[in-house]
DNA sequence: TCCATGATTGTTGCT
DNA sequence: AGCAACAATCATGGA
């Protein structure tokens, strides 16, 4: 206690059982804009239409978790903490409160799937170059056409196994 | 002035 | 089959 860990960079050695602890994007920045400054490098490839990954169970759950936290902490700012108190939280939650969030999560993967498919497709057209191209069949195109299928946001029906209203502890 | 970082876990994509 | 980077957030620091 008291570790005084402050900033430190340092995060206990309980990593034993994880090969990669250096999870922390620390060198990896995430929104990583290789010309933003030079923007003259023609292999800027940046891709406004490449859907970004669906947040997971986890980013779910953090966004409520954050609301609830900075109101709970409207004095804390630091998103350090929000992730700190969320993956604590995060880790008290059992399965089945995981569960609503994996589904909203596993939702999301359905839609971001679709996203990528248009994607894989339009980059496909784009890229001409005659560079090993793999050849889409196109078999799947339905993608665009479909039925209209409006996933919009349903939280009813499915998933009648959790349904367990908890409610607050 | 503006981009990058920090911190969490999970998931996806590439090799 | 495994590894690596990235997904949101938001204030602050460095250039």
């Amino acid at each position: 206690m008291t570790t005084g860990k402050g900033k430190g960079p340092v995060r206990k050695s309980k990593e034993v059982l994880k090969p990669v602890d250096d999870r922390k994007v620390g060198k990896r920045k995430a929104a990583y804009k290789p010309d933003i400054s030079s923007a003259k490098s023609k292999k800027a490839k940046k891709d406004p239409n490449k859907p970004k990954r669906p947040p997971s169970a986890f980013f779910v759950f953090l966004e409520e978790f954050r609301k609830t936290f900075k109101e709970q902490n409207p004095n804390v700012k630091a998103v350090s903490a929000v992730g700190k108190a969320g993956g604590a939280k995060w880790k008290s939650l059992t399965e089945a409160e995981k569960a609503p969030y994996e589904a909203k999560a596993a939702k999301r993967k359905v839609e971001y799937e679709k996203l990528m498919n248009a994607y894989n497709r339009k980059q496909a057209s784009s890229a001409v170059d005659g560079d090993a191209e793999s050849e889409v069949n196109d078999e799947e195109d339905e993608a665009s056409g479909e039925e209209g299928h409006q996933v919009e946001d349903e939280e009813d029906e499915d998933e009648g196994d959790e349904e367990d209203e908890e409610d607050d502890e």
